[in-house]
DNA sequence: CCGTGAAGTGAGAACCGCTCTCAGTTGGAG
DNA sequence: CTCCAACTGAGAGCGGTTCTCACTTCACGG
């Protein structure tokens, strides 16, 4: 918990310059809480636990928000939804995510210009790897993330 | 439209080894004339056209047949909805579209398994590379696709 | 300290891409 | 030709996400 609170404090807030409400900071803590990654339903869930009342649509807009300041990360789907993940590191990275637990381990882009088209501009890409992870393959039954 | 045919007889059948009903092979000659990226919405649209009363569930099923069979590969999405294009390459590849023409080019997987956490035992990932062709960079107004 | 206005909130309706259901049709094996 | 499993069209249904709107709350200036 003083771990959350001290990733909430630093440099770079969970949601930027944005005003901060009691909802999103609860939001928030939460979402620093999770390890692994997190559906904004899943969340809201969570959350709700701690702090009744709070509405999925706001939790929706808080992780839109963090998302927008480079807090969170959108790292895949499952079922359709999307799943989000903190992200502490700087740079452009890509992430790989157990189906099993949920783990979410940073990953070098591997990206080479070369290997586009000639004359293409790329805007904007997107990876999502899946996996089992480590831990996950050594044991039996799944993580418990 | 003898083009389209011809890649439709040819080995790889783009609904596997299934069963060929009328709109099926309305829907994949259809396909294939659509050059670059599209919806199943999209699709249906154009399929409707020259073929009336085809329904949409219909085009839905159709493309995932397709896409199944390897004839159709998911190419990125747009506004929510997913992009096929249809993909005639061999092996594993991703691909490019054009975000204002929608063409569509086959890049070469730049993926190294060192770059993976250790242990880690990827099932799958997803790469979409979204930008501008050479073509729309050097019109002003966008491409006809 | 209050007053004020913009930003945020909660509930639920709305949205939209997609899938399912069901009764009717059709392709193709035999 | 017969027969049945696969396929079809229409529309209902589903689920994640966004929107609307009346209300609250934060941050700031006075
Ligand atoms: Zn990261
Ligand atoms: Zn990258
Ligand atoms: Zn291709
Ligand atoms: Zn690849």
């Amino acid at each position: 918990m003083t771990e959350a609170r001290d990733r909430l404090s630093s440099p770079a807030a969970p949601y930027g310059s944005r005003r901060m409400s009691s909802a999103r900071r609860a939001i928030a803590e939460t979402a620093a809480l999770m390890d692994g990654a997190f559906t904004a339903e899943s969340l809201h869930d969570r959350v709700v636990a701690s702090r009744p009342g709070i509405g999925l649509a706001t939790v929706y807009r808080a992780v839109a928000a963090m998302a927008d300041a480079g807090y969170l990360a959108r790292v895949g789907e499952r079922d359709g939804a999307a799943l989000y993940a903190v992200c502490g590191h700087d740079g452009h990275h890509h992430h790989a995510v157990c189906e099993r637990c949920g783990a979410v381990t940073p990953v070098e882009c591997a990206f080479v210009p070369s290997a586009l088209p000639a004359g293409f501009a790329m805007t904007r890409h997107e990876v999502a790897i899946y996996g089992v992870c480590a831990e996950c393959q050594g044991s039996e039954r799944g993580g418990s993330r």
